[in-house]
DNA sequence: ATTCAGGATGCAAAACTACACAAATAATTA
DNA sequence: TAATTATTTGTGTAGTTTTGCATCCTGAAT
């Protein structure tokens, strides 16, 4: 065999290899060099702990505290925010509603950002007999919600009005 | 009688390092926990390197391989307060952060006029898990408190994330 | 072909970090 | 106040990661 196929194995499985840890960072809690080590061999790459270490420095991958108290090996840039991209061409201004929690008596929704204005303007809109009022920031709305009015009541007046937020209700 | 000196002693030990480390991380490159526990020495705070893994596991102080081919310890979400530290000549946002008072299910937080916006959103990003939400006018942010959580709950939570607003919190 | 340079990698030692444990202290409860 | 429970910390050490060095492979230059 030639130099260059040989070459082209090594770099391959080298670049494979860095491919296969970004995957894996990616997809699952690696929470030591060892125990990534581990899969890459039942994947069929031989490697040592001391190479994934070199690895990981090239990869730039960084070792964070995670909050369930362990650590876990994390990509760069992992700050990726969900942004507007999963929701433009959609008719519905309320797909820019993420989730809405209610806490004694009042509720806070969290939009996409710059949307929340829109949202509450929606909201106000239908007049909703549980709230008395509403007001939007950036990324999140605040409702206050009437007194007499349980957390279901609300809930209830809800769903009736924007069915398609069912499952966005805490 | 003693009791209170030396109780306010070892928290503001603890709180006064916690933050002064954020400082140190923020501002010098920090590239190993004795490194640390050196500068650390050297200002006056008698801890071990034990101390420090544990603070930083707090704080969630992450070891990320940097282009220089070094490692460094980084803030949680570097990116975002990296961009908002050339704000003002202030190293840290939350100097603008004027004062915290929490009342039943709510939190008011007041802030330098303008701030606001930038502080909630400093906290936003942090996810607390005793907070439902933060909405901010000018100089002023509210925050909803998720049922469940006590008032400590969210001193301590929010002193955990930001040591250094420790002496701001009524 | 030989030599030299550079990259990749394993090995083992060094460096570094996290953790179990115990002791001290603080907070809470009886 | 005493007892109990929770928190903080240092010590020692186990566990993990990084690195110096030797080696192997390849490509380039002589």
């Amino acid at each position: 065999m030639n130099e260059k196929f040989i070459k082209a194995h090594w770099m391959e499985s080298k670049n494979q290899r860095l491919a296969h840890i970004s995957d894996i960072i990616q997809n699952e809690q690696v929470t030591s060099q060892e125990q990534l080590l581990k899969t890459l061999l039942s994947q069929g790459f031989a490697v040592t702990q001391a190479t994934l270490s070199r690895d990981l420095k090239k990869l730039k991958i960084a070792k964070v505290p995670s909050t369930d108290g362990t650590y876990q090996y994390v990509l760069p840039n992992s700050s990726v925010s969900a942004s507007m991209s999963d929701f433009s061409g959609s008719s519905n201004i309320l797909n820019g509603l993420i989730s809405v929690e209610l806490s004694a008596n009042m509720g806070v929704i969290k939009t996409i950002p710059a949307f929340s204005s829109t949202i509450s303007a929606a909201i106000d809109s239908r007049k909703l007999k549980s709230l008395a009022g509403t007001i939007a920031g950036d990324d999140t709305i605040f409702f206050v919600i009437r007194e007499k009015f349980s957390h279901s009541d609300v809930k209830k007046e809800l769903i009736e009005k924007f069915p398609e937020l069912e499952n966005k209700l805490k």
